[in-house]
DNA sequence: GTGAAAGCGCTAACAT
DNA sequence: ATGTTAGCGCTTTCAC
């Protein structure tokens, strides 16, 4: 019955429990078809009495091959990632691979040297949020094994990408306050080096166009904000002869730290992107850009399994389009 | 899987290009001391130029330990699980160890079958957020390998545990609103079937019982709530003679569908068990006892280390104390 | 349909 | 201080 737990039993044991060859259990445990149903039941009986389980070290030293994908981000604890982590994850254990999880800390030392490891461990494929630094490294690491990039590229190297579609995110989300009547729209971003801020700036600046509304450089805030460098903003604002009706926040950091900074009874309507905890309770519910975080989990997780599968074409990415979810947004009429 | 790289350089081909014996590399690469200098910087520059990493199957198969743990959790997109993911990637990298994350989505079935998987990959140690099912297998699972269960047990079966101190906690977040001259606190919890739902309510009571309060069932309202069956309970509550003036919710589905379900102007003072984005600004801050989750990762991760590193003491149950964080608590006479 | 033997890349044990 | 050899548990190759 039970080995007693000293050694596991090996595929030798249970050869030797069953009288038959090792490749014969091999064939068994592989699911190979050219075993007769009598071998196969008495191999697996032994299987059971021994309570055998492969060696997947061994098995990945022979086939070169572990069945294991790594997700390597920023901060596991974030939402946004930790969301496509269960997307990855759920995808992984599909097709019967481990999903292993590294943090960078936006350290870009830290970056290469957990991929390092995860090289040492002979992971299959890499679905990389990267911090967004340059690297000889990182330029040579797609020669190495599959790598496909979530949010962000990396800087000056070609992979195959996930991505939202940023700017038609912040575009849409821009015309719907447009389509409310504002006609003076702020915009409340996080640092403008930042790829995704660059592309949601340029879908606010897009939405601006369309409407045939000048960008005025004076509404536009982008700094990694506190509440007090933001309240200052907002005062700033309230002095300008036509102040903002309606404020675009470009990441959920800008839209709860203007949440908690905004008087309560502040008359401004607001869209973030990226949807947040309680986003449709707080301000009466705001409305916002929300990521389809499952289906670029999934596409990610599909892509490093395809490049596995033996496919060398060239490298796909893909956009994802985020989803508007409208949220207590009020008509306004237009000032004169 | 060949990805373009012909093939990796192995130790042979480092100890061929040094011209030195295959020991003498394993000896540079894991970093014993007695190797000359001389000889270490030229094995390290044949390292160097034959980009040579050490296959870890290789080494996991003879040393038949992984380096690496895996943390299983019910929902890695729920921010506590995801934020321990975090605390135990964080004490995982500083040893070089790896961390694999499976998920159960709250089913046993799964929840062995993941397990399974992960015993054949020779994981070193689990970190097991439990379903909460009972099963053989879980049984035996502790004499395979060294297990910790966070959040709650396997029932019916010992290992080393982190737990939330719930019962104290929740004592404490009560106290508060007696201390605030509360006297009619109602209980909102999930199922009360499960671990941490029992251990606060006992708080709950225990803190009733501290401040000579009788416990009202009527005020007690233990099922996984949809906003439609609580704003029923909550207009139940309204009709009584000494209705509630103080709601403890005894999880954060139950804090923020409360949030969800009060009028905004309702006069009833909330305290919540864990903390949840932007309860510091819903109803004018919530208060809200908050669990500890880096502390508890941490602690973790560190007692599967500790039995790695042989330990073969008793089980260790850590109860980590968590946080009770005021918010917005005003005074209110109490009733005659 | 089944089996024997070689070897994946590394380290433990034992030389020297 | 450095080298040689055996073998971890599996799959591949080839033989029957």
């Amino acid at each position: 019955m039970d080995t007693g737990a000293d050694r596991r039993a090996t595929i030798h044991d249970v050869a030797r429990h069953a009288g038959v060859a090792v490749k014969t259990v091999s064939r068994v445990v592989n699911g190979e078809r050219s075993v007769s149903d009598a071998m196969r039941a008495r191999v697996e009986a032994s299987i059971q009495s021994l309570d055998y389980r492969p060696n997947a070290a061994a098995r990945v030293l022979r086939k070169r091959v572990s069945r294991s994908i790594a997700y390597v981000c920023e901060d596991i604890a974030e939402p946004v990632q930790a969301r496509l982590a269960g997307a990855i994850e759920a995808v992984a254990v599909e097709v019967d691979a481990a999903m292993t999880v590294s943090v960078t800390h936006h350290d870009a030392a830290r970056e290469q040297s957990v991929i390092e490891s995860l090289l040492s461990r002979q992971v299959d494929g890499i679905v990389l949020w990267p911090t967004g630094a340059r690297s000889r490294f990182l330029e040579r690491l797609g020669r190495i094994v599959p790598v496909v990039c979530v949010d962000r590229p990396i800087p000056g190297v070609e992979t195959d990408s996930v991505f939202c579609d940023n700017q038609r995110g912040a575009e849409e989300g821009v015309s719907a306050l447009v389509a409310a009547g504002h006609r003076r729209i702020a915009f409340v971003g996080d640092l403008p080096e930042l790829f995704t801020q660059t592309e949601r700036f340029a879908g606010y600046k897009q939405a601006l166009y369309a409407a045939d509304l000048a960008l005025d450089e004076r509404l536009v805030f982008r700094r990694r904000q506190g509440i007090p460098a933001l309240a200052k903003q907002l005062a700033y604002w309230q002095l300008l002869p036509d102040p903002p009706t309606a404020i675009f926040a470009a990441s959920s950091l800008s839209a709860t730290t203007l949440v908690r900074t905004l008087p309560a009874d502040a008359d401004l309507q607001l869209v973030g992107f990226d949807d947040f905890s309680l986003a449709d309770v707080v301000r009466g519910g705001i409305s916002v850009i929300s990521q389809e975080v499952p289906t670029m989990g999934t596409a990610a997780a599909q892509a490093i399994f395809r490049r596995l599968s033996g496919d060398r074409t060239g490298f796909t990415h893909t956009r994802v389009p985020p989803t508007f979810i409208p949220r207590n947004l009020q008509s306004r009429r237009a000032p004169v």
